[in-house]
DNA sequence: TTCACTACTGGACGTTAGAACAGTACTGGA
DNA sequence: TCCAGTACTGTTCTAACGTCCAGTAGTGAA
């Protein structure tokens, strides 16, 4: 990592407190009215200097999407971070943050329960039927789907078959890819192809009925 | 305080959840995407009546400026409320809330996740061995625990056996109060006598290995 | 039947905002 | 003297974005 220089970590301080104190991140021509810079473009150039040194990150062409790269090493954030992870009772098609006409409300949990970076897609999927009960996962469980990781052999994923999402257990026999449903009433293997995973499963959450 | 509508809470949910974790306020166009709406304005209109209603704040004519409000009524905060679980790995004898030594860290999850109230007194605890896998509770799980409520017939309990905490599925045969294990090569039934009832299992949290 | 309310579609407008291009100026080192 | 790096000014282009207007449709109460 390199090092900053004094005017970059006046700009990086001044989007932290924004960002602290508006829950707004600025905008480069805020950044440069801040600063009595009179072209936007004398922020952006110190913007870019952050991005490239990795304590920024945004998304190109997004209005306000600047957003601060934690480069805590080995420390902890004080406070332990909620998320609040919202509950689908199935997922008709597409990408899973489609869609949401069946949300079902919504659990907040700490992070650190989850074992997942803050900033992951995640979304939790309410079960239905039991054709995981091998896994101990039965009907009404909430289970926590992280997004876009690559499962490993024996981990439960949500797998979507024929636009309905089912979650089934992620194996590899051979180098090759299968799907498992862990109720012997259910066809044992099922092979990936054509087959959308949608996540992996990184905890469960179930209530008293 | 009005009411919110199904939608209006999604609405609140998906926006909670993008700030949590892309640290971002959704812009309209990505709350319509998100949905499916086809047109800008009818996520404007939910947010403009989420505003009308107090839920939302926000600058107008800024970009992605939306806030949630937190709201409190007579002290009690409507948005949703956490707790802080202890989890023990085994409780050695006496009350549920003594001895310490066995604390192995803490679950948060909201109020609502455990259908609780949140003045009990409750406890996670982490379990060990197989007893109660045809309930579908695995090793390594947490089990948040209630104490001081009375067990119903087939509600899951914690109970004081041998100086030693174990979970057991708890039953009434004749108005008779029996605990049975959920294993096969478990003693099935043990008539409760002298044996201290911990409490009464409200939900499960299980983490990925 | 009318009316209010909710839940959208579809299009348009004007502002906000990121990004790029072309410069100027200072500094410090080779 | 040249050159790279930092720190800007000034302008412009285009996309992103909030907002508005005009509709349509369903529902439930008066």
């Amino acid at each position: 990592m390199k090092e900053l220089t004094e005017r970059q970590k006046q700009i990086l301080d001044f989007i932290r407190h924004k960002q602290d104190f508006d829950k707004l991140t600025p905008t480069l021509r805020e950044i440069a009215s801040h600063f009595r810079f009179s072209s936007p473009n004398a922020a952006l150039a110190h913007v870019q200097a952050l991005r490239v040194k990795g304590f920024l990150k945004n998304s190109p062409g997004r209005a306000r999407s600047l957003q601060l790269v934690n480069l805590r090493q080995g420390g902890r954030p004080l406070a332990p971070q909620i998320v609040s992870v919202p509950i689908y009772g199935a997922i008709p098609a597409g990408r899973p943050m489609d869609a949401e006409q069946e949300e079902e409300g919504c659990v907040l949990i700490d992070v650190d329960t989850l074992g997942i970076k803050p900033t992951t897609r995640t979304f939790g999927l309410k079960v239905h039927g039991d054709s995981m009960i091998g896994k101990s996962i039965i009907d009404g469980d909430i289970v926590i789907i992280e997004h876009g990781v690559q499962p490993r052999s024996g981990d439960v994923v949500a797998a979507l078959i024929d636009g309905q999402v089912t979650l089934k257990t992620f194996v590899l026999q051979q180098g090759k890819p299968y799907l498992r449903a862990e109720n012997p009433r259910y066809p044992k293997l099922i092979p990936q192809e054509e087959l959308q995973i949608q996540g992996v499963m990184v905890a469960l959450v179930r209530r008293r009925k």
